[in-house]
DNA sequence: GTCTATATAGGGATAGAC
DNA sequence: GTCTATCCCTATATAGAC
């Protein structure tokens, strides 16, 4: 239950099948509720302890905390509002949270631990330079459309909150960041990239990725899914790092 | 003093010479404080009418609001911490204000119309591929480099503010996407550019844009300056759409 | 035009019955 | 474990003196 011990996951398919089915089949959390996950995480926090109670209550919680921050912001959203949105009570909503800062951190947290921690396991070896880099580009888009709420309210809320979750945000971001730069630098050790600026290519890429979620409005409008997307990113990263397209143009 | 009038601004160096002091030169914002617009532009909203008087207290409202909500959030931020900050009295900032919410409409619609008008105006006709290209992606780059936190503030805020406010932004948004596509398309069609999707492309980069100040910690630490970021994204657009780095790499 | 003092509503959080 | 009722604080906004 715990994916911070998780070192390499095997999982047939991916990451050579590139598709969103074969991650999702590779991805333990698909295989239970996400909020099992986060009820295990979480248990010291939270007052109600039988887990066939707190976890449908808490998807009820975090999932109208979604709904309603995802339209005026989370510091918008007042508890009354939830309690209605949930249709608990007050009281109700007190037994699984302890403060309204604390459920935003939680959730912050969580994301920044265990869906990362996922992510890493699924990656392959580093010697395998183009296979890990569009690795690193699938999962997170990947990741982000299977739980794009989550992603969606981590990057929007946590920029205000206090410092110190800001810290955090920040230094989730600086992972990716490094990860991506690691990787075009040693394919530009093996002369397989042509770029002088790999620092500022990683962040193009990571850019690009996080529209997933940012921007879904304007990928809806546009009927493109997510396959196709982490298509378009991977190729894009090849052109960003003088790589010719492998994508067939029509 | 209408920036919504000018059609097309005849300007030495500008696009010719594509560093951020030639732009700067060529932006008539520049030339005097971008409050004497501000205070033209919401006048009849303001109740002290003395200019001024009225100037340099609205530059030091918004300042105010702009260093405290790019802490924890304009929502977060209260109008006694606002006095505490500007050093007014609650009473002399409703001189100038007439809600909390008013003043944040204040803001998104003064970039929405008088920035965009600018770097509308400074644009080299559509015939121009590559140079109208260029000059889109620098100009926005360099207008959010000498107004950075009224930017920033627009592009936080306004997705936590009621749906009409959201409205104005995501346009405001996809009229710079429907720019850069045409262009884009425009290329494709003369011949010059090569890619099967013009509008993920221009999504990519206007995102790569949207760093610039959404990602400052980013580039500080690394110590990267807005004509050579600039210079980055004219270049990663290049190699996006099938063309070669014109950069020399060393 | 700017201040101090205040009205009024709504916020987060808790006590205690069931 | 969940509810209702309530506490107390802070928010926006305004009235009226200077």
């Amino acid at each position: 239950m715990n994916a911070s011990k998780q070192r390499q996951i095997e999982v047939e398919g991916w990451p050579g099948d590139t598709s969103l089915d074969a991650y999702r089949r590779a991805n333990p959390l698909s295989r239970v509720s996400v909020y099992e996950y986060f009820f295990e995480a979480n248990k010291h926090r939270i007052k109600v302890q039988n887990p066939s109670l707190a976890i449908p209550k808490l998807q009820l919680i975090i999932e109208s905390i979604f709904r309603i921050s995802s339209k005026r912001g989370f510091h918008a959203m007042s508890l009354r509002d939830l309690c209605q949105e949930s249709g608990l009570s007050m009281g109700g909503v007190y037994n699984y949270i302890s403060s309204k800062e604390d459920v935003s951190k939680m959730i912050t947290e969580f994301v920044g631990v265990t869906f990362v921690d996922i992510n890493q396991a699924l990656l392959p070896p580093l010697e395998n330079t183009e296979q890990r880099l569009e690795a690193l580009i699938r999962a997170h888009i990947y990741m982000s459309e299977l739980y794009r709420s989550w992603y969606f309210f981590v990057y929007m809320e946590t920029k205000n909150q206090p410092a110190e979750q800001i810290k955090t945000a920040i230094q989730l971001e600086q992972k990716m960041l490094g990860e991506l730069q690691a990787v075009i630098d040693d394919g530009i050790s093996a002369g397989i990239y042509r770029t002088s600026q790999s620092t500022l290519t990683a962040a193009a890429i990571l850019s690009m990725i996080q529209d997933w979620y940012l921007k879904s409005w304007h990928f809806k409008g546009n009927s493109v899914d997510a396959t196709s997307y982490a298509d378009f990113v991977v190729d894009a990263a090849r052109r960003l790092l003088g790589r010719l397209s492998q994508v067939i143009e029509d």
